[in-house]
DNA sequence: ATACCGACCTGTCAGC
DNA sequence: TGCTGACAGGTCGGTA
């Protein structure tokens, strides 16, 4: 589900509503998967700390607790929902905060593929943002390597928080066929796919994301960003640039969707 | 170092 | 009406 605009949505309407906010007291469900730290640990060190700042890095969503951070993966499906709490619980809800203002704050995740842990030192993410990093980064960070350049841009140790809608939909707009070995990219390749990327993600952040079966925003409130979509999940349909019917084949494990005339 | 695969989970949809 | 298989915004670990 939620790649990086997805998160930055999520992450600011969080911190919106929630920064200066208080945990009072928290709720975690008997399903071991979600907790990468125990969850006594969690409502032990979570309750009584006060909601500084919460923000993205990747594809995490970091809240600052003081000397404390409380970091937020959402897997494929997991949602975080500010809820009144005398609204109905959804099913698959995995965590509740209880906050001061007597909103809670509903960790919700059907795959339960998400994860959450406590951090003491400062969560730095896996590996560089998309949007802070040069043209110059861009090239050398990718051009060692020795795999698919699609494979590459899935790899959370090189950029982390592009995922599978954004690194179809930049190849595609930067003309570039998925399977190209990332070594044998041309300069003016690297920047066509920098510069593709990044405005795809910045699009999609004003867009609220792309809601395709089920990601929702904090409030509920689903993105836009699926009608731009020209490949992804477009298999068999009329490519929107030449007419050619889209592709879908797959690399690292992951559908790939292209166009087998405008990409090459 | 990389490639490939299954595993982890549930839900949905197409096809029979 | 069901059943089965494929597929879905992600990541990890094992084996070549």
């Amino acid at each position: 589900m939620p790649e990086l605009p997805e998160v930055e949505t999520i992450a600011r309407g969080v911190d919106e509503r929630l920064r200066g906010d208080r945990i009072e007291t928290t709720w975690f469900s008997e399903k071991p998967e979600p907790f990468k730290s125990p969850p006594q640990l969690m409502a032990k060190e979570l309750a009584g700390r006060s909601i500084d700042r919460v923000h993205r890095v990747g594809k995490h969503i970091v809240f600052d607790l003081g000397d404390l951070q409380w970091i937020v993966h959402l897997g494929m499906t997991g949602r975080l929902l500010v809820a009144d709490p005398r609204t109905a619980i959804p099913p698959h809800t995995h965590a509740i905060l209880h906050l001061a203002s007597g909103r809670e704050l509903r960790f919700v995740d059907a795959r339960r593929f998400g994860r959450m842990a406590l951090e003491t030192t400062r969560f730095a993410g896996t590996g560089q943002e998309p949007l802070k990093i040069s043209k110059d980064e861009f090239a050398a960070l990718f051009r060692p390597r020795k795999t698919s350049i699609k494979a590459a841009l899935l790899n959370q140790k090189l950029l982390h928080g592009v995922g599978n809608i954004y690194a179809d939909e930049s190849l595609f707009r930067a003309g570039i066929r998925p399977r190209r070995m990332a070594r044998h990219l041309k300069r003016a390749e690297f920047d066509r796919l920098h510069s593709s990327l990044q405005s795809v993600l910045k699009k999609a952040i004003s867009l609220g994301g792309s809601s395709v079966s089920d990601y929702v925003d904090s409030a509920g409130v689903e993105g836009f960003f699926q009608l731009e979509h020209r490949v992804y999940l477009r298999t068999g349909q009329p490519c929107l640039v030449c007419g050619t019917p889209i592709r879908r084949i797959v690399v690292g494990g992951r559908g790939t969707h292209y166009c087998p005339h405008c990409q090459r």
